[in-house]
DNA sequence: GCTTTATATTGCAATATTACGATTAATATT
DNA sequence: AATATTAATCGTAATATTGCAATATAAAGC
């Protein structure tokens, strides 16, 4: 089917989810270490340092924007990205719950 | 083309994105945080719980075991799931430094 | 050995993802 | 106005994912 069944699982899950699985991709995960490096990107900059056509960027970016992780505004020709703090917060108190839920303590197998 | 150019990206971009997208799915983290709540877990526990086929939760889980995110052992008839602390380890290590990474300062757009 | 129980595997259909060339739209520059 | 630059969108091909029914496997109990 590839269709995810989102109705039988709880609004975090779904939510966490689709933040994990929008960064879910090295091109992505570079992209967004680059934005964070130079705390301002224009996506022609990630032309020619990642080894991916324009248009494979573009939609990397669509697919960050469409998740709420980064946000561009129009400075003239360019567009520029950066960080939506909001959610980058929202990521890193849901996946600090989640991670942190599981204490190591007693080894079952 | 659908296939993703990992030869271009960096080990640590890649190993991430993977145990990212492993996790990216709610049916999986509800598995693991029906895991980490009881701590030890039988596949047919999981069954009926969540409202999915057992065939499809086998698949979810063997998609986690593949990923080292989860591991199992045989228990006579069943077969018995638990964290792998490892790679959860590493997954809190390599998630810190990359969300630590952003320090919501100037806000540029 | 046969049956039950628990999980894995196979095969399939529907849909999603990844990547790119070509094109388009919008602004800058000449 | 004509051209160049930048990024988004469209169309397409290749591959991956999701979910399930059906079947297979493996261990336990009879």
């Amino acid at each position: 089917m590839g269709l995810t069944k989102t109705e039988i699982f709880t609004e975090e899950q779904n939510q966490l989810s689709t933040l994990l699985k929008a960064m879910a991709h090295p091109a992505r995960i570079a992209i967004l270490q680059r934005i964070i490096l130079s705390n301002t990107c224009i996506c022609g900059d990630l032309v020619g340092e990642l080894g991916l056509a324009q248009a494979t960027i573009s939609q990397h970016l669509k697919e960050l924007k469409n998740a709420g992780i980064i946000q561009g505004t129009i400075e003239g020709v360019s567009v520029c990205y950066c960080i939506n703090p909001k959610t980058w917060k929202l990521l890193e108190e849901q996946l600090g719950t989640f991670l942190g839920s599981y204490k190591g303590e007693t080894s079952c197998c």
